[in-house]
DNA sequence: CTGACTGCAAAATCTTTGCAAAGAC
DNA sequence: GTCTTTGCAAAGATTTTGCAGTCAG
């Protein structure tokens, strides 16, 4: 896995190449996603930040364009939650996809390699030039099934 | 495929179960969706409808509402798309995934027995009691890639 | 300094809800 | 008749935008 500074480094060339400037914000949200390895949702990110940095000036608004900007520079990646909005994660890490649980909300990443390789496959039958995919199992998790 | 007749006894068995009422703003949505093999979002939905047929009365609530009945049903399925909203398709065909194009949105079906396969077994490995599964492979498709 | 970024609040979307009237059974 | 469903408009929820002040480079 990627170490921190490195990553930050990584952010801080994407935006000197945009001509975009390095705020605290958007380290906040960088960094936030970093240290929680789990899926969020912009409202989360927000109400967390202003939690654990009670002192921190940032607003729900700056949250939602860091993530697109994060997302467009795939740094993080989204996943679709449902009725309810998507769901952010730090996207650096290999590829994988998801379980979801429909009852608690919990969500489980796997990798599966046949799963991988099948999917270039089917890119190609379909001339298809892919730059994303995603695979959700629905359903109910161990613990919600009683 | 299943036939329209089908179908609808299908669906009004379903209703009499619950004590729900077939009413004729339900019918239509159905149909709408029987006769047009395509995903579409409630908004779309509504005003196709309202469009070939001038004279039905119907809200968008009622859209949305029945929508979620069907859906809940397992008569419909839904796909999320980006950052706006859900389309929906018929879900009685059989199982099938899509191929998303980023730049004209257009979507493809496809269907692959190796990754059907793949995911009942990860369900398994997982203690996860299978609802649904999704597969999306977005990236552009033939046409776009100029 | 200059131009990008920010917070705020307002606006725009999208979806759900309350309610009185209409409709199914 | 009774109880569900409907359309409407209002309310909610979520996300985006305009703008004047702030900040990075």
């Amino acid at each position: 896995m990627i170490s921190y500074p490195i990553l930050l480094e990584k952010f801080q060339t994407l935006l000197k190449e945009n001509q975009l400037k390095f705020t605290k914000q958007r380290e906040f949200v960088l960094k936030f996603l970093y240290e929680n390895d789990e899926h969020f949702t912009p409202e989360e990110i927000y109400t967390l930040l202003k939690q654990k940095y009670p002192d921190i000036n940032i607003g729900i608004a700056t949250v939602y364009r860091t993530l697109a900007l994060l997302e467009a520079s795939q740094i993080v990646s989204s996943i679709s939650f449902g009725t309810a909005g998507k769901k952010y994660e730090l996207g650096l890490k290999k590829h994988h996809d998801h379980l979801i649980c429909t009852k608690c909300g919990e969500i489980i990443e796997f990798l599966d390699e046949t799963i991988e390789q099948q999917q270039k496959l089917i890119a190609k039958q379909f001339n298809f030039k892919m730059t994303d995919h995603a695979m959700k199992i629905v359903g109910l998790c161990k613990n919600c099934q009683d």
